[in-house]
DNA sequence: CGCGCAATTGAGCGGGCTCAAAGCCCGTGG
DNA sequence: CCACGGGCTTTGAGCCCGCTCAATTGCGCG
């Protein structure tokens, strides 16, 4: 799971990964912000902020879905996460970013100063509180997907995956999982290969655990899904 | 387990891997919560907390190697990270933990009542600058380690482990780097087998890039050894 | 010296990668 | 309305890195 502001439901945007949303953040604490704040669109693949950039602005989704990403030296790639609306992201940064955001689709976020954001968490132990819950929810997930790369096979972290995206509610109006990010992003979140994507996609399709669309994934057998995605030991 | 109780800070015996910590200024906001604080012993191999116990508590190694662990269902594990002396863990948990901690090595570690520390931090901006610092740095690690297990080979895993554990400062009198953790936590802590880490090993000393000891890895060739661990793009 | 445990080395296999070729979707223009 | 083209996805064939299984070595300790 991210770093997900929930203390109201997101307004559902009406649309695919369209339609902006411009109500205020749905954070009591967030609110003071709100005046110095800034409504921001961009257009897919569109760099929201770069790698070693100074990292004066943080997030929030409002809607479409952004992608974190890191690279090394010979351009392997990383995805980090993907962020949907309600999600913060370059909250938790130190001086410079060390992670790219990018828009996955069309996005529309709100961008908050950091610098007043630290200083009203020194005076508002609300906001401190919820900035502390959100670090560690970001580390519990950061955790989780320690383990998803370095433990589990690639059917494992793609049935993972998707049922990751359903409860975090990437779901449309049929029930069908959103997946609005290619399928390189997904291998470079996973740490696989476009093609071990597809086989494995094919494979859950071929025992009719799901049937796979361009953009959706329907669930056909959720049990074998979650299944297939191996939980941590509770 | 031998968790022997005592009430003042403790001056360990220093013995082999037995850096002493000798107080650092990141952890001066803690202070206040000294007196209700508890120094504890651990013989190796011992567990500190329980994943999925209630997180009552947040630790400080004074001395010795504590790894953090998590386990899957069918026995695949996970080992998160080393803590040297100085290191904070469990602070960052929400209600329950959701990853063991265990003694690499015989360990003393100080132990805080987690209660006490939101609380003070509730008052004390300087704590709660402290800790989000702290989260941040930990995010910064935790984004590292995915990149390693995702996108890295087995050697440049190797590699890039013994340069952090070289940075991190666990290195002995003679500047080898001390590796107190047996190789299959080093494997659970990489995402490989044993024998993959042995073999990595064995190459870095083939080429002359290492000396290769039962608990330590002098280096032969730093520039060679920087290099094998790729670095990500700055 | 001999036992037990961890580390190392060897041989062979297989999951996921690489390279390559279709296939599909969708926009654009005739 | 269809033909064409480009980008992404899917599928296929073969290979290699890291895993599995197994044997050997090295070391600490009674």
């Amino acid at each position: 799971m991210s770093a997900t502001l929930a203390t109201e439901p997101v307004a559902p945007s009406p649309g695919p990964h369209a339609a902006t949303w411009t109500g205020s953040p749905h954070v009591a604490a967030f609110r003071p912000l709100e005046r110095q704040a800034t409504t921001l669109d961009f257009e897919r693949n569109d760099e929201i902020f770069a790698q070693d950039e100074p990292a004066q602005y943080c997030y929030l989704v409002l809607s479409g879905c952004v992608r974190t990403v890191t690279l090394i030296e010979d351009g392997r790639r990383q995805v980090g996460e993907f962020l949907l609306p309600g999600d913060l992201f370059g909250c938790d940064s130190l001086a410079e970013h060390d992670f790219s955001a990018e828009a996955v689709t069309q996005v529309v976020v709100r961008r908050y100063c950091r610098r007043a954001l630290e200083s009203l968490a020194d005076s508002s132990r609300e906001l401190a509180r919820t900035l502390r819950e959100l670090s560690a929810n970001q580390l519990r997930a950061a955790r989780e997907r320690m383990i998803m790369l370095g433990r589990k096979t690639a059917s494992e972290r793609i049935a993972g995956f998707l049922v990751e995206m359903s409860e975090r509610g990437a779901v449309d109006a049929h029930g069908r999982i959103e997946l609005p990010m290619s399928r390189t992003d997904v291998a470079d979140h996973l740490g696989l290969t476009i093609e071990t994507v597809c086989r494995g996609l094919s494979e859950l399709h071929r025992v009719g655990t799901i049937a796979v669309n361009r953009g959706t994934v329907a669930i056909r057998n959720r049990r074998a899904l979650d299944s297939a995605g191996i939980k941590i030991v509770h």
